[in-house]
DNA sequence: ATCGACCTTCCAGCAACTGGAAGGTCAAGC
DNA sequence: GCTTGACCTTCCAGTTGCTGGAAGGTCGAT
């Protein structure tokens, strides 16, 4: 099948797929009129890698993944290893992003948003606390 | 006072300093040597954009903010509309995040991580749910 | 004079795509 | 058989926000 249709099925902009074609994750045949050829495997690949990178994994542990997908012999330790310290980055996003989140409601409610032209949240991003 | 002192005392490092430069968010005086030499007020800038970066504020909306900063005749209420536009975002993505790991947690719990070569985290990125 | 620490510019690259230009191919309709 | 439009191809450039490195100038102390 003809890229558009595996774009389609897999839930990826063209663009992208050729992007993954130009950095090695997946090689479809090529017909005889130069046309990228995708069997279902391919596309069966392309929507791992959708699902992957839509769970924040990035292209370079979705590569993982997949070497690992492919592998008979393959752990399940390995998979496990890298789905674990993916979990504490993403605790530690959220963790981040709350702290943030703290503040700037904080300035926020500070701020009373009217003409004058005193204003608590640019006062702080200027002070420090 | 040189780029050195100026990013030790924003706490930016200098290549980020003379990149903020380049992209026009600065513009210190030059010494007859060609050094850049920063005003006490420059490096307040620098700060406010070490600070309103790290709240999460994109390069151009700290470029926006420091507009309203400079400008006198500012009203807080473009800053609150900035700062509750990002806490939207930010909420949008602790949420996201969230569901991010709840179902990772899920994959990881199931997935008793031996040697075996079924592996539950790998069939749910192939299968889909 | 020389050393090391600083400063300068410029060029290249990171991630992970996305957009656009210029051109080839294919199937349908007239 | 010709045109039209939708598809496909490659390649080059741009995005965001820096970061690294090379090559060279300057400064202060010894």
């Amino acid at each position: 099948m003809n890229i558009g249709e595996a774009s389609e099925r897999s839930g990826l902009p063209s663009k992208t797929i050729r992007y993954y074609e130009d950095i090695g994750l997946i090689r479809p045949e090529r017909g005889g009129n130069g046309y990228r050829d995708y069997a279902a495997s391919d596309v069966h690949k392309l929507r791992f890698l959708q699902r992957s990178r839509g769970l924040g994994f990035s292209v370079d542990e979705c590569r993982q993944l997949l070497a690992l997908y492919e592998d008979k012999a393959r752990a399940s330790a390995d998979v496990k290893d890298i789905a674990e310290s993916k979990l504490g980055e993403i605790d530690r996003k959220i963790r981040e992003l709350t702290e943030l989140r703290r503040t700037l409601e904080h300035l926020v409610h500070a701020c009373h948003g009217n003409d004058r032209p005193d204003c608590p949240i640019l006062e702080e991003l200027s002070d420090g606390r």
